[in-house]
DNA sequence: CGAAATAATTAGCATAGCTAATTAAATGCA
DNA sequence: TGCATTTAATTAGCTATGCTAATTATTTCG
């Protein structure tokens, strides 16, 4: 099978380009004082409801060690609460506190007003052309094969 | 001036779609044995050529001794050479080696295969639309205000 | 009941970000 | 000219985030 040469590099640029979004976007998640896993994570506990800690890292992707650490600066800062599973006195179930959410919110907030103000300078044609791209990568990336 | 309530779910999107992405192909980062900010780090001086620490530093967007620690440990893994600047004793320039170049390319490989594997199964009509938008992401992210 | 499995944590290592302080070299001005 | 300032890079030391291996507590099962 021959390699699809601009394929490629129309990878290599979204790659890019997906790199370059997330860096400008850190500036403002560095200001919410939280660091960006433990924004994540929060983000997973907020929207999804309490969960144990395994359950977490499957969610984030890490190891059980590491969310661990997670939850402890989490807690720390009391956006989210850890409390024992009654029905199995071994695990946790983690809650995010109504800081949690609050905090969630407003880091949301900062991070899309300001790529919001960017994309604001682009002719609506372009703007379409975005949201038409986000569904076609999105249904790519959920696809098995690779 | 009222907030564009569209305009901020199409930038929601775009973020959650940049961080999916690229937890995906961090995963083939992986495999090559080189962290991510050494990789990147790499990957500007394989394209752009011998570069100073400083410019080399802006270019990834840390401060100096973030990026000294990293040429650090791509000379440590024979990745790039340091060297002086003949005209001004106070710079380095840092160069990639064969080595370099060759993992380089390589780690690309992985990555933009796995990419171009999930994009091939789309049709061509979103194909473009993905690249027109890329290029109006990427004008909008070179802008000024936010 | 005791062994094995499971949930979470602790310990210890590497990478990657930062600021503050240091070192070396170049620039600049009295 | 010569000394003060600026600039390039590094060193030192902190935090956060990733990992594996080992420990602790609890549950499950033979």
């Amino acid at each position: 099978m021959p390699r699809d040469r601009s394929l490629e590099e129309l990878a290599d640029r979204l790659h890019s380009t997906a790199i370059h979004l997330l860096r400008m976007v850190r500036v403002r998640d560095a200001e919410t004082g939280i660091g960006p896993a433990r924004l994540s994570a929060l983000s997973v506990v907020v929207f999804g409801g309490p969960i144990s800690l395994n359950d977490l890292a499957r969610a984030e992707q890490v190891k059980p060690p590491t969310m661990s650490r997670i939850v402890d600066g989490l807690e720390e800062a009391g956006l989210v609460a850890r409390s024992t599973n009654a029905s199995d006195r071994r695990g946790v179930v983690i809650e995010a506190t109504a800081e949690g959410k609050a905090m969630l919110q407003e880091g949301r907030r900062r991070r899309v007003r300001m790529l919001a103000a960017r994309l604001a300078q682009l002719p609506k044609a372009e703007l379409a052309s975005v949201n038409r791209a986000i569904d076609a990568i999105q249904k790519a990336l959920a696809s098995k094969s690779g």
